[in-house]
DNA sequence: GTTCCAATTGGAC
DNA sequence: GGTCCAATTGGAA
């Protein structure tokens, strides 16, 4: 587990003063009833708020993109529960800062709107009009994603648009969930993974539709499946051309 | 479709008497707010009812054989919608002749008991202690069913448990539902089915615990891959000794 | 020993 | 073309 100071360390690098301790920053949030012991369950509570409106727009892509950055600014590949539960607690940090520094730009306006369309956060700085879809830092273009009638689409679907949102097709047809190489065809080589940006789908659908991750997890499975087979069968007809 | 006049002959063929002509037997109960097109409907209706305690120990074993007795008597292979909306026809007829014989010996004692543990049907014929599964007139030994406890199951257990009732392991090891090869493995020998029996433990299920049949097929699948692998690695050892 | 899981496949729709 | 499905596999839990 990352320690306040070295928090302090990556807010600093992403241009947010420190203005208070990490442990006070968390207290602005109310304190969870329950400890969190897991990733998932953080991500879960992180969810919620998402869901309340309260979050989705407050982010930057810098700052989202902060969930893959450790703590020299490289990209991380860390996908383990304390680096993903310390990236939690980060941007929890960072939303926090945020809030109260709107909280005196526009004292008490608009509140508990649920997902405004535009916030004053959009306002000020253009060119991020992004949706944030999990604590992975995960975002999709706020137009694409206001296109997704969640209502109608089976979660199926909705796991393809996203995908497909977040991945091209070459990805999609390249990349697997976990990167192993299937149990029934050993020796097909196996193939890299994005877990970040896949988990964050996969929990962002699993609650939009109060349904399994599991359930989920086998959606995705089959898209990148399709995705691999039209690769191929692309391929295919070239070579015979 | 069977005609009330064929209906009739199979009644009889069970040693029941024919009372009433089939329309108006099939009034006993309240005619169906919709028009019921599929196999598929007739069985959610008639598990609805089996559901509320009413159905579940009146059928005799031979009764609920007819299922899959076709007009001569002999086992039908017939899973077609129009053979297994006859045998729901058929059957709430047999049960309808039921209820209006056990009104008379016991007038109306002991009704809206959910799942009595003991009929007046089962104290006089003894040796068919059988739970009803679905309309395709699969049963299970009422000792047995009554151990699982759905509540605490999850639905993948309870799909093998009622499988494990039903097929001996070596039937589970050598039958698919389909009875198709995969087709990631050409030339692998298809095995046989049995749809009547799975479907009725899909069904049942599905209904138990108001979740798609989709579900319900995968975790077949996975049970009798589990049992095939079993029976794979017992013989792979054996044949070592 | 039992249960669950994801990658792959061809075909159905 | 896009979507969904079941059979098979080895290993994880």
């Amino acid at each position: 587990m990352m320690s306040a100071m070295e928090i302090d360390k990556v807010l600093s690098m992403h241009n947010y003063a420190k203005k208070e301790s990490f442990d006070t920053i968390d207290h602005v949030d109310k304190p969870p009833e329950k400890v969190v012991n897991t990733y998932q369950e953080s991500e879960m509570m992180f969810q919620g708020e998402l869901e309340k409106g309260k979050i989705s727009t407050l982010l930057t892509p810098s700052e989202s993109m902060c969930g893959v950055l450790d703590i020299k600014g490289n990209k991380s590949t860390d996908t383990s529960d304390d680096f993903m539960w310390y990236n939690h607690k980060l941007k929890k940090a960072v939303m926090a800062l945020r809030l109260t520094a709107d909280d005196k730009a526009n004292s008490a306006s608009n509140n508990s709107v649920p997902i405004p369309s535009v916030t004053p956060r959009e306002s000020i700085k253009s060119g991020h009009n992004e949706v944030l879809l999990g604590a992975g830092g995960t975002t999709v273009p706020r137009r694409e994603y206001e296109k997704l009638d969640f209502q109608r689409m089976k979660y199926t679907i909705a796991v393809r648009r996203l995908l497909n949102l977040k991945f091209t097709k070459e990805e999609l047809a390249t990349h697997s969930q976990t990167g192993k190489e299937s149990p029934a065809f050993i020796g097909v080589k196996a193939e890299n993974h994005n877990p970040v940006r896949v988990g964050d789908i996969r929990l962002h659908v699993a609650k939009k539709y109060n349904i399994d991750t599991s359930l989920v997890n086998k959606a995705i499975t089959v898209a990148l499946a399709d995705a691999r087979k039209t690769k191929k069968r692309k391929i295919e007809k070239e070579d015979t051309d």
